[in-house]
DNA sequence: ATTCTTGTGCTAACTATTTCGTACACTGAT
DNA sequence: ATCAGTGTACGAAATAGTTAGCACAAGAAT
């Protein structure tokens, strides 16, 4: 029951470099089992088979299948950050911005389907795990804060109009950009239509803009 | 784990019906069931013992895991044809129409979180199950057809602007309505706010129609 | 310098339990 | 007596987690 350690950070002794990168590989290995598979469906065993170390490993580092998942799911929110992280659209006009930050949010999560595969299992969980991560709630709070200026700066210019709420503006952002790639297997089914190809993609990428552009402006 | 010792739960009597009486007591089950924990989460025997039948009847009805989930999802999507089966919205000027539209789809999901689940967890499944199911070609083409005909008759009245795909607008008004539900564990983590709170509720809801509206508007 | 000790990184084989599915016997109505 | 419907107990495979211990490097003791 003891919950096991899992904090060994390999500096000082033993094979430098060895152990991070051998847990690093279990990471990444990981992520795509998780992403493909959930938190259930995922199997340890195979898990170990695809990585470069074995089962008895993912133990030693990580102390259980939860504590993988959890680690797993750590990493992804974390290098999420890099969507706003140092973008902060100061010197674009209001509109521009917005069309930036919406832009690169559907940008980001094409580009990474496991984020959101991870995300759409999380919430399977209830997300049961996500309140252990640390800095979520920060990240989360920037993201709306960045959008509040946005909003703000749009409306003394003019551009946008007022009332307009950053949380439900995240939200709609959110919802246009996970959807397409979250429900990718079902959402046209019966259409002559591939959601990733490039063309489709670019006509749905100029649309959420679109749609959120026209929401806010004035 | 001495489970039960009888659970007599045969009012005997007559064949006709206790069938299919049965059968549907297991598919209740199993969709909350599926819904809660997705197809590698849920267990047969868990399923088993909340049903009133026991587990040899799931075995004797749905054959297998699969057999039973994808019963589950067939049940599921045969349900929502509600929110559009007698819905011709015929009589509704045009952006009337789109508002009942995007309204009843918005509460259809608000009401109805597990057929939500069971939809995302087929999208982790990579939608392995619902080309299975028959009939949802036709489904998605009455309801992208339906709303061809509103933005046909809006630009008509002048209320919309041409030129607005309703593939796209369905891709539109459903992951507004889904998100909220589907995302309900991270979206907003980090904000004193519950999604499911009646006063937040309404006015993501009135927002999601909004959005919308003031896409199409002319 | 050589040996002893210690701790990290790691492996292979094993265990205990879970879990899907089945064999078989039984029951009551027609 | 037949047969759809049912319960009980079990089998076989899968699966999470553990036990026991080896290899190697570096520092301490000799």
């Amino acid at each position: 029951m003891a919950r096991s350690p899992t904090n060994i950070q390999n500096k000082a002794s033993g094979r430098a470099g060895e152990a991070e990168e051998t847990r690093l590989n279990i990471l990444d290995v990981a992520t795509l089992e998780f992403a493909d598979k959930g938190l259930s469906g995922a199997r340890i065993d195979e898990i170990a088979e695809r990585t470069d170390a074995s089962k008895r490993m993912i133990y030693y580092y990580f102390g259980s299948k939860e504590g993988l998942y959890r680690a797993v799911l750590e990493r992804a929110y974390t290098a999420v950050r890099e969507i706003d992280a140092d973008n902060t659209r100061s010197d674009l006009a209001p509109d521009a911005a917005l069309r930036d930050v919406v832009g690169a949010t559907f940008d980001y999560h094409h580009q990474h389907p496991e984020f959101v595969r991870l995300v759409m299992n999380e919430n399977i969980l209830r997300g049961a795990h996500i309140g252990e991560i640390p800095g979520i709630r920060e990240r989360n709070r920037k993201v709306v804060e960045q959008l509040r200026n946005i909003l703000a700066r749009g409306v003394a210019s003019g551009h946008f109009r007022e009332g307009i709420d950053p949380l439900e503006l995240h939200m709609t952002i959110s919802a246009l950009c996970f959807y397409n790639v979250s429900n990718r297997y079902t959402v046209s089914y019966g259409f002559e239509r591939d959601v990733t190809a490039p063309k489709i993609l670019a006509r749905r990428r100029g649309n959420v803009i679109d749609i959120v552009e026209s929401w806010c402006r004035a």
